[in-house]
DNA sequence: ATTATCTATAGATCTATAGATAATGC
DNA sequence: ATTATCTATAGATCTATAGATAATGC
């Protein structure tokens, strides 16, 4: 737990927001039920008494962490949304969602995808703002487009699941890759590693959709996901 | 909260085990942090001291939940196991697979698989535990035989990915659905429900491992499943 | 003069224990 | 006579507040 050095005098706002910074990844970690407001005073590096001049209730903090990490859950999707609908575009797309749900990110969105699981143990009201959010929202309806212009140009079946439900199953293989990970101890070892890992998953999810092993040998293969990686599309995984 | 009506006198190991049992949803619902010993004697139906006298601290009766519900977690795959190693048997299999994690089951098992996430959202210990142990272990075995005699059949594509990620990539699709559905108001609608879920669920995740579509069309339809939920391998359900 | 921040502490709650009571089995 | 169970309570901890102090901006 980081300690800030010198815990210098701050405007009311900037206090209020460094203090819900600060708490965020102790909240994910340990949970509303499992810290205590010593605790995030401590990582503040404020008085509790401060913390509750900001927040009056330990509740209402863990609220504002809520909507402080949805609001960072706004990704800069544009330039994937942008692509042409088309088979490449939507092996793209999915590539782009399984790495950004799978590989290891900066301690904070670390800390985001905490508390989607745990909202999902508690009431679900958090994760369905994010599922139901706008960035998610675009995805998918890229996808959709995508998935229909693969499959009139003859690259995927036409399954009978409704395309939304395509769109989450493939976005729920990668993240209990990501649950998984997230334990102390991961508590599935597999085979392939980091990259290896996330074009598996991309293939896995690509098949499951529909699509034909050519259009997979083609456009899907690990080559590719390294060339998409150094693509304008990358500022993407910057952010996430 | 069921409030046993009168808390007859029990001897020490029958006590022990009901307070286990009793506490279990609870536990498993709000985390150990989450319940006093409070709320923990009153589900229980006994004093906090009685409580106290079986387990020395509020940290080993939570040990001694895990312990209890990984037993439970026993459960008779051995039908599905004994199958031929085959394309038929894969889809048997991965079809109860799916099934036994998505559909909701009694409170006992759906307390089990909050423990399971919780843990994944903690120290992975007990998850490890369960991914690791033997009746996953069995499946992931059978899981593998059946692939391999698909793929000499003609049935499934030869894939780059390791046959044991595969089968982690099939649990993890259903798990996630499994979690979203946790939630009090679900995260995620779907537009399947029920049985079509599962349905779409299981042709997703076989596409995914590489069956091709002349196989799906045969063997992974609707009236398919059905026919499962009468046969034999049913037991397995009731239980699970 | 205003406002951010701290120290000290109240009041509630939580885990755990001590000692008393009541049910069972020999 | 033994042992399961309860009542009452200790001691620690936790959330939240009151009132004092120190830094900033006019």
């Amino acid at each position: 737990m980081p300690k800030p050095s010198v815990p210098r005098r701050l405007s009311a706002v900037q206090r209020k927001e460094a203090i819900a910074r600060a708490v965020l990844p102790v909240v994910a970690r340990k949970g509303f039920d499992g810290v205590t407001t010593r605790e995030l005073a401590a990582v503040s590096g404020v008085s509790e008494a401060l913390i509750f001049r900001h927040y009056p209730t330990k509740e209402q903090l863990c609220a504002e962490i809520y909507a402080y990490c949805s609001h960072s859950f706004e990704l800069d999707y544009r330039r994937i949304v942008q692509l042409p609908p088309a088979t490449a575009s939507l092996v793209r797309l999915v590539y782009f969602l399984v790495r950004g749900i799978v590989i290891k990110r900066p301690d904070h969105a670390d800390a985001s995808m905490r508390l989607l699981y745990r909202s999902l143990l508690e009431d679900g009201l958090y994760a369905g703002r994010v599922f139901g959010g706008r960035q998610l929202g675009l995805m998918r309806r890229q996808f959709t487009a995508c998935l229909a212009a693969a499959r009139s140009a003859g690259d995927a079946a036409t399954v009978g699941t409704a395309v939304k439900d395509l769109f989450w199953f493939c976005h729920h293989t990668a993240s209990l890759v990501c649950l998984v990970r997230l334990a102390e101890r991961p508590a599935v070892s597999y085979q392939a590693r980091a990259d290896g890992l996330v074009a598996d998953l991309t293939q896995f999810v690509l098949r499951g959709i529909g699509l034909n092993e050519a259009v997979l040998a083609r456009e899907a293969t690990p080559a590719r996901f390294k060339a998409f990686l150094r693509s304008p599309e990358l500022t993407l995984l910057a952010r996430l």
